[in-house]
DNA sequence: GATAAAACAAAGGAGTCCTATGTATCGAAC
DNA sequence: GTTCGATACATAGGACTCCTTTGTTTTATC
């Protein structure tokens, strides 16, 4: 896939899944590979990044837990500034699709 | 609008458009500015670079030309070399939606 | 003839994502 | 019991796209 389109999704669709319930970074990453059937293959040098620079912005709060199997993950949460700018992004999303849906449906006629 | 949900989207709308009909530069960013409510609303400094590269890559032929009015403006023709990467951009921007959409989907149901 | 719009161009910078590398833990296989 | 792969987090460096800014020339308008 072009990479260049991806631009942008990433902090969209990690704001999404966290606002259904809190992940740590790794899952995130399988859940998003699975669900797409691999057309999403973020890289940990992609999504750790844009973990931490989105709980500079306090979008996210991570934390530190050990569930029951003993093994500490960093798990994230979403805030209710993450909520406000998922509600932007996912307008801003809608938009795009449309409006670019509209140019090139006028070049190649509507599917 | 979210300006990093655009990135890639340029160059797959340049050759949408070029692939209908030749064009000059500032009649491309006048039409999509049109064509999208003012949704897009692309910069002298974003678009001319991007003519010159994917001219440097083949995609397309840029070429002075003087119309009636007596203006000299430069023509962008989409190549055989660029139809065929149009193609491509499209199925990719295709899948992008799908798999964005299917995240979506997942949290917030299905619109 | 002054001003705005049309039309092209290039330099410099900001931001996002990828590649590469490193560390540590857990489970399974041998 | 140790070796290996998968899990899990982290950072440095670089590539690429797009934006801001600035500049020039031509045409139309007042």
């Amino acid at each position: 896939m072009d990479t260049e389109l991806l631009k942008g999704t990433l902090s969209l669709l990690i704001l999404s899944l966290l606002s259904r319930k809190s992940m740590y970074g790794y899952e995130i990453a399988a859940t998003v590979h699975r669900d797409t059937d691999g057309a999403f293959t973020w890289r940990e040098g992609s999504l750790y990044p844009s973990l931490h620079k989105m709980q500079a912005d306090g979008l996210i709060v991570g934390q530190w837990e050990e569930k029951e199997t003993g093994r500490k993950r960093r798990y994230y949460h979403i805030t209710e500034k993450g909520r406000a700018a998922l509600k932007g992004k996912l307008r801003s999303w809608t938009e795009l699709c449309q409006a670019v849906n509209r140019i090139l449906e006028k070049a190649h006629g509507p599917t």
